[in-house]
DNA sequence: TCGTTACGTCAGCCATGTTGACATATTCCG
DNA sequence: CGGAATATGTCAACATGGCTGACGTAACGA
């Protein structure tokens, strides 16, 4: 009986742990989106703007139908955002050289600025968050943050089974 | 030359970790949401309810005003779930003992039930996640996301300045 | 030529955030 | 005691950003 309850009792550590992680991602992901709305909406746009502008700054050039797959969103959602964005010339579209039915999108001179000026933010709080936890806490939430995401968004990061830096400090052979 | 083009460069490496950071955060958040949200839309009920029903559960017996500056959110807003959620007795008010003027709020059994099925489904998410990653990623992952977050809500965490597991490894000193 | 694909658009609905104004009950303070 | 402050609730209107359904056009490809 002792075991169970002057020790700590695992059950409950497990359950309280994983609650604090469930608010870890409200929270986070909260203070994440906070002074992009601000920003995005002194220009008069929201958070589906940004996303466009993100991922588009991400990819110049992506397709209409490619970016609806990264957003998974209807194209109806899409195209009240996108055609704000292209009439206020955040985002320029130019008809596919190989297939002359896709609208490549990319981002105008304007477009980058305020793409940058958003991501510029997050990147600040995300640089101070990854340099107070230290190099070895940002390699641990990687790994969590990649097993949290569905399969098929995980392919958008390079598999780590090969890290980019393999051979920087003599990794072995590098099989695999 | 070949220092900055032939070796990795730094500010790109940079720039490039920052940005999967971001979309780390998109991804898994959108993850995280998507299977509770279905379970909701079954019962009529959207994301909303679910993050009343949540810290009600978290914390039984907190008032309206607690809930609200831990939601962040208008009054009027809550006021739209938190009634609905009363009518269809998810939740349960009593006035407060010491101050009248308070409604305590608590889950109903129904309420846990929900509750219980929609926290298991992330809480599921979250432990495989833990799981597959480690408890050493596990760690580290907690240290980044309490740096993105507020400083305000980082308070509801107990502080890890006296880690529960310093000295399991023998971390030196101890000093700061 | 004809079916499929890529993209766009109109219309309407729903959830969830906002502001502003106002009401009621209770508490607290001078 | 009486009035200000506080806790809560409610009505109304608006914005954002999801959704479904329906329909149209241009280009590709077998």
């Amino acid at each position: 009986m002792a075991d169970v309850t002057t020790r700590i009792n695992p059950l409950f550590l497990r359950d309280e742990e994983l609650r604090q992680g469930i608010e870890f991602l409200y929270f986070a992901y909260r203070e994440f989106t906070k002074e992009p709305d601000t920003i995005l909406f002194e220009q008069g746009l929201g958070r589906a703007h940004h996303r466009v502008i993100y991922f588009v700054g991400r990819q110049p050039g992506i397709s209409v139908s490619d970016l609806l797959s990264t957003l998974r969103i209807t194209k109806q959602s899409l195209s009240r955002v996108l055609s704000q964005l292209l009439k206020e010339e955040f985002v320029h579209q130019r008809p596919g050289l190989r297939d002359r039915r896709q609208r490549l999108l990319e981002l105008t001179p304007k477009g980058v600025e305020l793409e940058r000026k958003l991501t510029e933010n997050q990147r600040k709080l995300l640089a101070r968050a990854y340099r107070e936890a230290g190099a070895e806490a940002v390699e641990g939430f990687r790994k969590v943050m990649m097993n949290i995401m569905n399969e098929d968004d995980r392919t958008r990061f390079p598999t780590n089974t090969t890290p980019p830096l393999a051979g920087w400090r003599g990794s072995g052979t590098g099989a695999q």
